[in-house]
DNA sequence: TATGAATGAGTTTTCATTCAT
DNA sequence: CATGAATGAAAACTCATTCAT
């Protein structure tokens, strides 16, 4: 049990400092030795688990941004109430890994280009398109402007909100600031 | 004539390629020679106009992000035009730099973190407050949302945009998807 | 403990190393490669022990010349027995240090000049001049030189003799040549 | 006649920037492009003159130390006042080269050692034996000092003298300090 | 299992040298 | 000839990774 405990909490204390490191620094610029240094344990215990550097990159790369986003167009409207729950529920559950979406940000702008044939936040607006398109038929979205245009903003807004939160350092919760924005953004698109 | 050409034609194509590369793959995962390589050139060129790696990053640091937005506090309203007149003011001035906007952006998420008492985007943020405050009070923007939320999420929807369109690939104009999106966001705050 | 020890044993191969190369070919060209390999290790152990090349040097700038000539000062005469006693004693400390010697005889050439206001060397023969001076007046030393020029003399025959061993192989003993010289300088100047 | 007196005089700013240069900070340490830079001529200009930086050294690797002892032992005694004589010219024959005497002086310490057999030194002192031990035999020299050691105490003060005049900076005559320092020389072998 | 000394491939940087202008 | 931009071999230095203790 003790011993058990123990691992775990070297593990912990290795993934935290690489955590903050990787988002303050960047994944390149820091090195094994600083992470085990700030964790407080030898170089060599590193390796002892995680079989190279970049592994722990891994267990950071959750599908961080978009988790749920499809249970939206399997459903019919009103939307707007829906889609700010999402968002709420979006915030809530990243909010404690403001350092981790920081990093997720960095690697996302530093792999997204040179990826050939479209990158994935084209792909998502695309997706979110037939959603906008239901609700401005069923009249709740306001007729003037394009659905793509609606489901490009509403990824912007999102991906805005997460960059301008994850560097900042106040207590202030993601879910909440999701919120306010999106309902701005709501009020711009309902009818 | 010819040597200085020469001269500044090598040097822009060593820009050009570092640009790209540390667009692409980050500024550490880039190596000189990888540069030196892209340009066409031997790996000492590099030495001969730049002291160190190092000193190319200086020369992608333009405040890339808010050139002017100050300029919006000092009339009186209504802000709305002005304020797509600006957006669109700056993407367009932009327009031609998605890989640098690229590079600011990773190297801005890369330091804003450690940095005591507040980064740059609360500030500028804040210093969006008083426009809406004025607007709200001439009776422009909508009275149920204060001033600091909507400064906020101006904010974040600029920011939002800069990302999607800088990790895009398509030949989409900055300026007119600020356009688009901040048209949005007014009739969201107008009354 | 057994570690402690190869450590130690580690860094003294390398320093050996290093003395030697740099003492025979000059600091500048001597490669750490070099080193590292005349110690039979890695390249990169070299920078485990040092930050820099650089900082080797520094582990060899004893104040080898001068250690304590001021002693001579403080006491009263006879001094021609004290002079010969203490460049013996001068000469076996440094007797094992052959090769250091000669780099620090290299690095006072190569550092001497464009040194303003006079160097190391004039200093110290003035600070000898009191001592020949009170040997004049005693009688002990002969009244046709000046003191500043016996002064001078010592320390010259003080440098030749160091150099001149540093450079041979034999199984001489410095502090034996240094006897012999400053015998033959002391008949030289007794009454 | 033009062209021949600059080119001449370009040569020579070269030449006395490299050997400034050189004696200051060592021949290794110093690059083509500082010197270029204090002959105020370009890069290339060096090659043009010179096929490569090594070829710089052999202009200033004349015999320096020992040009003519040997002529002591053609004659017979008495031999002070001629050993003085000829210090005297030695001396004043080196005495607007101070700077090529701290560089020489350099290269002899960077390449003495590793010399397998006996380095110049010691065959130097040798070849003065037979002098002194003619001189023993006259009457002229005292019988208690092996010659060996007064032909090995010669070559001490001459170096000894050499060395801290080269890194003097007064305007001091070799030639006057070489007499100085051999009289009291002989003053102690002398019977 | 933890440690940290040793390793060496890979990177940055220097600089003598060439050569087109 | 003078120039200085371009070159690339060679040097200094970094750091992920291994492994004996």
């Amino acid at each position: 049990m003790k011993r058990e405990e123990k691992k775990r909490e070297t593990v912990n204390r290795i993934i935290d400092a690489a955590l903050r490191l990787f988002s303050e620094k960047g994944y390149e610029a820091t090195t094994v030795a600083e992470i085990t240094e700030a964790a407080g344990v030898a170089k060599g215990t590193f390796f002892n688990y995680f079989k190279a550097k970049e592994e722990l990159l891994v267990k950071f790369q959750k599908a961080l941004f978009f988790n749920e986003i499809r249970i939206l167009n399997d459903q019919p409207g009103p939307y707007a109430p829906r889609i700010l729950d999402l968002v709420k529920e979006l915030g809530d559950s990243m909010n404690d890994d403001r350092v981790q979406m920081r990093l997720a940000l960095q690697r996302f702008l530093a792999t997204s280009a040179g990826a050939p044939g479209g990158h994935g936040l084209m792909a998502k607006a695309e997706s979110m398109i037939p959603l906008f398109e239901r609700g401005q038929q069923s009249g709740e979205f306001a007729p003037g402007v394009p659905p793509a245009v609606m489901a490009r903003t509403a990824l912007q807004i999102y991906l805005g909100t997460l960059l301008s939160w994850s560097t900042g350092d106040e207590n202030d919760s993601l879910g909440d600031q999701l919120v306010l924005a999106f309902r701005i953004f709501l009020k711009g698109v309902l009818t």
